[in-house]
DNA sequence: TGAGAGAGGAACCTCGAGGTGACCAAGCAG
DNA sequence: CTGCTTGGTCACCTCGAGGTTCCTCTCTCA
């Protein structure tokens, strides 16, 4: 982020980022990245990867990331069409922070098991 | 993860981390690791520094990371009571892949910015 | 006497996230 | 001529996320 800019800008560039983390930290769009990272896929491919996704919010989802720069979309024009998908270089980076929280999250599986039974005990 | 393990406790374990994961990845959850990674904090005190969040989704979301073993909650048997907040060591882990993804969101929003004229002057 | 302070809990209400299913376009196989 | 294909969009409906407001508990200070 340059120094020299206005506070107005400066103002933009704080909601824009607000709006941009609200689009990405969420959970069929965490899924979406992690699984594009994995190569490109095609809209039916990816609505059987990513687990529990419908196709209505797969495509929701799917254009909000395109129009954010995170996902390329390239439309084949062929009967009956065919598109695929893959992440931009952008994404990628993005991938691979989100990769680390899956990561995280298998790494502390146990951990949370026990704390939950833990807790759960406490409140009866 | 052990290799060692049946078919029926590595379904619970997907499970188990599938759940896990929808708890972590929402916008609250992550904006209160984040903002909770700078040191310990009471609950006013994050109601105010979490831009935006109401006193009730931050106690729910915060009994959530709780139970998760991500948050600390200190209470201080004093008048008027005084609670602490804090992340766990599993907390301190997951905020650094958490926090990776808000500075990837400040140096990717020019460039956001620009892809989404790029899209919107596209559809028309 | 009563107001205020800190951390919630409970009740109520609204609005939009998200699921489901229909529909479409265009060409090819049968 | 019909139906199948893929990648959507649209309309409709439901349910729960989340906001708002009020309550509480105990002590202190005015």
């Amino acid at each position: 982020m340059s120094d020299s800019m206005e506070p107005a800008e400066v103002k933009r560039t704080e909601a824009l980022s607000a709006e941009i983390f609200t689009n990405i930290a969420n959970k069929w769009a965490l899924l979406i990245i992690n699984t594009l990272g994995e190569g490109t896929m095609r809209f039916t491919e990816l609505c059987a990867a990513v687990e529990g996704v419908s196709h209505k919010m797969l495509a929701q989802t799917l254009r909000i990331l395109e129009r954010d720069g995170v996902v390329n979309r390239l439309v084949h024009p062929t009967v009956p069409p065919r598109v695929d998908y893959s992440l931009t270089d952008a994404g990628l980076m993005l991938r691979t922070t989100v990769n680390a929280m899956c990561v995280w999250t298998r790494q502390h599986v146990h951990h949370i098991d026990q704390a939950r039974q833990r807790f759960d005990e406490r409140q009866v």
